[in-house]
DNA sequence: TTGCGTGCAAAGGTTTTGCATGGCA
DNA sequence: TGCCATGCAAAACCTTTGCACGCAA
C-alpha cells in the first residue's frame, strides 16, 4: 500500500511533526494546535497517521508514564544516527533531550562489556532536574512525603 | 510520615509482591489473584499502595505502551543500591543487574554537565541481551519491533 | 467508480477521585 | 476517640473502533 492516499489531512499532520522536530508532543498537542490553525484534523485521524509514522520509522513514539499520553517525535535524517537519550524530571514532569557525546560512550560499553544493546528510543533517566533541585536545597522540608 | 497504619490490605499486597519478585505483574492480575485466594482487595487501594511502593523504591514501575496496563515489580532488599542500575530486555523481559563504575562516571556527568540527578532506583535500561541479539543474527528479519 | 480516508460518537481500558464507612493506634 | 485506610462507584483520561459520508485516484 505504497503510503496511503495524499490527503489534506495527510499532509497538515506531517507539517505540523517536521516544523516541531525538536518537541515531543502528545496528540492531544497537535489537535489543539490545528484547530487554532484554523485546519482542525480528528483525533482518531492524527491518531491513525502517527501510528503509520511510527511504523515507518519517521516518528518515534515514547510511553513516559501509563495513564498519560504518549509523546511523538519526527526524526530528522541526521537524527537517525545519533544517541539520543531523555532525562525525565519527577519533580515538575519535565522531559529533557540529551545528545551527548558521553552517551555513545555509555551505550559502546554497555554493548562490549555487558553485551547489552541499549535502546535509545525506550530509554528514560528518571531523575530530579536542575529547577528542582535547587528548589529543594531551598525549601526546608518536602511539604508532601506521602 | 513513618508508613502509614498496618492494615490486613497492606499486608495482603506486600506479601505478593516479595512473594512474586521475578515477576511483572499488573494492577489486575494482582487484584484477580487475590479475590482467588480469597482475600480480595480494591483496585484503587491496590494503586494507592503501590503508589506509594514505587515512591520508596521498593517497587518499580514499568510501562511498557500507553493505553496498557503499568507491570509493577518488586525490588529485594539486596538490590536497593543507589550505584545499581537495570538493563531489561524488551526481547525475552529479562531483567539485568549491572554493577560497574562506569555508571558512576555518568551520573557524575549528567549532573555536572546537565544538571540532572539520576535516580538509579527508577531508571532502567531498554534494549536487546546478548541471548536476544544473537538470536536476531540467525534469524533473517525481525517480525515486528512493537 | 472504487475504495480508502475522515470525523463523530461510542466503546474499551486504565487510573484517579469523592465520599461514607470501617479499622488502626 | 481521632484519623487514616478502604471500597465502591463515578469520573477522568487516553486510545481504539464502527459507521456513514467524502474525497483521491
Amino acid at each position: 500500500m505504497a503510503n496511503g492516499y495524499k490527503t489534506k489531512q495527510r499532509d497538515t499532520i506531517l507539517k505540523y511533526m517536521t516544523d516541531h522536530q525538536d518537541a515531543h508532543v502528545t496528540v492531544n498537542t497537535i489537535s489543539d494546535y490545528l484547530s487554532e490553525q484554523g485546519t482542525p484534523v480528528g483525533t482518531a485521524t492524527i491518531y491513525r497517521h502517527l501510528e503509520k509514522l511510527v511504523e515507518s520509522g519517521r516518528v518515534r513514539k515514547y510511553t513516559v508514564d501509563s495513564g498519560t499520553g504518549a509523546c511523538f517525535q519526527y526524526v530528522s535524517e541526521d537524527r537517525l544516527c545519533h544517541e539520543h537519550f531523555h532525562l525525565k524530571c519527577e519533580k515538575c514532569g519535565k522531559l529533557i533531550h540529551l545528545e551527548c557525546s558521553f552517551m555513545k560512550e555509555l551505550s559502546e560499553h554497555i554493548l562490549a562489556g555487558h553485551g547489552f544493546e541499549i535502546d535509545p528510543r525506550r530509554t528514560v533517566f528518571y531523575g530530579s532536574c536542575r529547577d528542582c533541585l535547587n528548589q529543594e536545597t531551598i525549601e526546608t522540608e518536602e511539604p508532601t512525603d506521602v
